[in-house]
DNA sequence: CGCTACCCCATACATAAGTATAGTATGACT
DNA sequence: AGTCATACTATACTTATGTATGGGGTAGCG
């Protein structure tokens, strides 16, 4: 029976792909319980049974006992990935598309572009983390609290860029960060804040700097 | 100074550089007690002291009560590995780990939630498009021009929602949208703009809602 | 018909793994 | 003398996760 995994049975078929899908997207591997509920399934032991068979056909690998040690097995893993076929089939479309360019003043008659804006793809990959805001001290530069940044990981940060400070004390705050003779300043956007000083001798970790804002509108 | 990899306390530089190696050997990041052992600890809880304390300084991405959650964020995880692999097909996820909350006001010591956030998953697929914002009529409510908004098609807003309005002219504009009696009000937020007073006779034509935004840092 | 492969469910249990609390010890710095 | 960061330990708790047991169905096949 050399063509193994062309004639698996649907769903185990499916449980091979979640795998990949889901350690691709989490970085480790899934639970069986994360399986279940990605299959919309309620009980965990119908996935059981269902590695269990994978696991019988030399498929996956899987550690008795051992929590999230799922992982596929040669060449299925490649064949399981999405990147291999034309787009049609994929589960969703990496982008917004981007309709075009509108006002928020005077009217203007807007549509034009056609492209899309991607906001994921170029953070995932570049280990850009997400931080979601607390407080109000960025407001005047328009970051709102429960707003979400993007940060990208970068200890050394250009004057004047906003970024994620990590103080001696290991707390941390965003902030804009300007070099100061002896030291620097960490400069909130909000008139009624001050700015924090430091100089050379405080400890002061910049994480990184910036580069994204999301917001969702309920 | 920002430096932070290398001036880390030894045990947590050590911790990090273990987390990269344990995951790369067995395919799966490590738990505690892989770590503490591989360290030649007897207990776990050293090494959970380590791991906040590298949750904190944001160098590693950490679930709460998660099993084997454990990654490295960032340039960190280059920098700990050390077969110097050209890094391929690195797994590109979907999203942006969620690595916390931070302060925007007063320091906390925050870090707590954890999750992906992910931008576009949800609005790609349900037929959301993107929309470059031009002006300033929106500052108030923290849109500023050059910002990207997500809208979701959807022609029956509710009151006071942002909505991308179409008017008799062709033209589109981004305001909130409040019913009048005898039409409608489309409102700026800003200050020294005046509301757009329609009423009924007119063509309005609400394109959809906002329910995203998204903002570039050059 | 019995038999099999496939697919799902629920309950219960055992253990793996994360977390809280509370200590001890060392060295650096004030 | 005190405080602080680092580093380790121990006990006990909660939850996440895997596993066993015992059921249900459907469909095809000899």
């Amino acid at each position: 029976m050399p063509e193994s995994i062309e004639d698996l049975p649907p769903r185990q078929r499916e449980v091979l792909r979640l795998i990949v899908s889901l350690t691709e997207e989490h970085g480790y591997p899934p639970t069986l319980a994360e399986l279940a509920q990605a299959m919309g399934l309620r009980n965990r032991m119908t996935v059981h049974q269902h590695v269990v068979a994978l696991k019988k056909k030399l498929l996956v690998h899987w550690e008795p006992g051992l929590n999230r040690s799922l992982t596929v097995i040669g060449e299925a893993a490649q064949d399981q990935r999405e990147s291999t076929l034309p787009a049609e089939s994929q589960t969703s479309r990496r982008g917004v598309p981007l309709a075009g360019t509108i006002a928020a003043g005077r009217p203007i008659d807007a549509i034009e572009t056609d492209e899309y804006l991607e906001i994921e793809s170029g953070y995932a990959d570049s280990g850009c983390f997400a931080l979601k805001i607390k407080g109000d001290s960025m407001l005047d530069d328009g970051i709102h609290d429960g707003d979400y940044v993007i940060v990208k990981p970068q200890p050394t940060p250009r004057n004047g860029e906003i970024v994620v400070a990590v103080l001696g004390d290991g707390t941390a705050t965003l902030k804009r960060i300007y070099k100061e003779k002896g030291g620097f300043r960490l400069q909130p956007a909000n008139s009624q804040m001050e700015p924090i000083l430091l100089d050379k001798s405080e400890n002061l970790q910049v994480q990184g700097v910036v580069v994204g804002l999301f917001r969702k509108f309920s």
